[in-house]
DNA sequence: ACCGTATCAACTA
DNA sequence: TAGTTGATACGGT
């Protein structure tokens, strides 16, 4: 364990992010092994709600992408949706087939 | 299944 | 300030 959730939280308060990017990365964070999530359920957490779609934004400059569980973060169609990180969806798919154990 | 609209935040001209 | 985009969601056709 190098990087403890607390150090992560303030790298990010580091970067040159909005406090909305910040929100949701945090909360990106918060989400535990096994924890899967919908952009839209992730926007009702952080209290905006309707902003699945500036959820997803934020998502996508994760500076600690590897880091940030943002695989984790699905689309509410049960769909992965996109992924920045290495190897794409495909990548993200294996991710939550290891952790989640999700049906392929 | 496909298309259009709704809604929010950030980026660029 | 205005216009466009984006890792979406939902409804209508």
């Amino acid at each position: 364990m190098k990087a403890s959730k607390r150090d992560l939280l303030r790298k990010l308060d580091s970067y040159n992010l909005t406090e909305f990017q910040k929100l949701v990365l945090k909360e990106t964070l918060n989400i535990e092994k096994g924890e899967v999530l919908t952009y839209k359920q992730l926007a009702e957490r952080i209290g905006h709600g309707k902003a699945y779609r500036a959820v997803g934004s934020a998502l996508k400059i994760n500076p600690l992408a590897p880091m940030i569980p943002c695989h984790r973060v699905i689309r509410s169609d049960g769909t992965l949706g996109n992924y920045s990180g290495t190897g794409g969806s495909r990548r993200k798919r294996e991710l939550l087939a290891s952790e989640n154990a999700i049906a392929s």
